[in-house]
DNA sequence: TTTACTATGATAGTATTACTATCTTTTTTA
DNA sequence: TAAAAAAGATAGTAATACTATCATAGTAAA
């Protein structure tokens, strides 16, 4: 029997917990699939209801919309890569060696091993390159926060922040660097793969090493004490 | 009478170009105020024909759907970028100024004069942060790459790279710095303004110009001889 | 064991979106 | 002055983004 961990996300997030029920699970199974095949713009909740045989208005019983669903699984990929993080640094004490194994669980998030058997991570991980940032980048940003909807991402952003204390204290950029680092992970990835010109990562099986060792050079030459 | 550029905009990128028309000016003059106004997710081609008084059926004439819209509002903000680059630079010799110059107009871009009376560069700016990354984060990305509509992105980024290069040849990120550098200008930006959390510029009068330093401190300590 | 509650299925309906087509009128240009 | 191009007006269609309702199957509490 595998171990599965469930992650606790915001209530708001849903109508009804996916993660739950049999059909909650599948929904983001097929949903996440989807969002890959076809772009979350085409994605709708009637073609992820064909393609689990059920009707559009059972979709609408779990998300809001198609807009909670991406910020769900954002929210998720946030919360994981927290959960990553303090399991990976637990029994670290040298803030130098923490930084470098969150920059590492950040570039390199595909490496490692399997939450739960509904997520595919390396399809979530695709999504989260290419759409995550819409999840943000919204009218309607302010009401939302209030909500707590972003919390998973501001305090994943203030724990690295925290290694960051420890190595050095006295840099003044500490938040936005790791949330640009969090951006600049997912960019320059996606301009790897389909903007080259954009950035100097090579798009080949050792892009997340590359783009890891960008990071670390980057980080640790702005926060040198 | 006021001087007016012209940007020459990629022809794929319109159905018939907007500069070249009344209509078309104010076409863009609307669009930019409506999303700015009410997000380009619930923007639409018949909000902005009734604005205008006219037809849906005639705002089609002009582009292709609501994608190419923004892409061409992006594409206009980065010919602007490269514009005032080149103009602002051009009787620069020292690569070091001419890199402050350009980082100066990355971040603080409302400063300077406009370009255009039927571009309203405060709006532009304001969606370009906003929605701006929207126009390449799409499904269809490579094809619309091989209709060249990201060329402005890549030769702006390649023509800071250039200033990195001539300053300090050895440094091996250039590309990825300059793009870097932009997306983080636009995003730190917007953190400020509704994630505080996720950033160090504080939301207030100068947070172009505290913006402005940061970049300047991260890109400096990175590409030092 | 009945009752009640919950989850899903099935169907229907509405306003809006994202277009395309066509025909007329006005404006520009040759 | 004719012809071409641009814009206005109207109509129509398939898909989207929902909401509502009613039936049914399973589960839990009285």
């Amino acid at each position: 029997m595998r171990f599965e961990v469930e992650l606790q996300l915001n209530e708001k997030l849903f109508v009804k917990n996916p993660q739950a029920t049999d059909f909650g699970r599948n929904l983001l199974k097929q949903s996440i699939c989807l969002i890959d095949e076809i772009g979350f713009e085409k994605f709708t909740f009637r073609k992820v209801a064909q393609k689990l045989n059920t009707a559009e208005a059972s979709v609408y019983r779990y998300f809001e919309n198609k807009h909670h669903l991406l910020l769900y699984l954002t929210n998720w990929y946030w919360e994981w890569t927290h959960y990553m993080i303090d399991r990976k640094t637990l029994n670290l004490t040298d803030p130098k060696k923490k930084l470098e194994m969150a920059i590492h669980l950040i570039a390199n998030s595909l490496q490692e091993e399997a939450l739960t058997s509904y997520i595919d991570q390396k399809t979530l991980i695709n999504i989260i390159i290419r759409e995550g940032s819409k999840s943000y980048h919204i009218h309607d940003i302010d009401e939302e926060n209030k909500d707590g909807l972003f919390l998973s991402y501001k305090e994943l952003v203030e724990k690295v922040a925290g290694f960051i204390n420890e190595y050095n204290p006295k840099f003044k950029y500490k938040k936005s660097l790791v949330s640009n680092v969090f951006e600049m992970a997912n960019n320059q990835i996606y301009f790897a793969e389909h903007l080259p010109r954009l950035t100097d990562i090579k798009d080949n099986k050792d892009e997340f090493d590359e783009l890891e060792k960008m990071i670390k050079y980057f980080v640790f030459t702005l926060i040198k004490k």
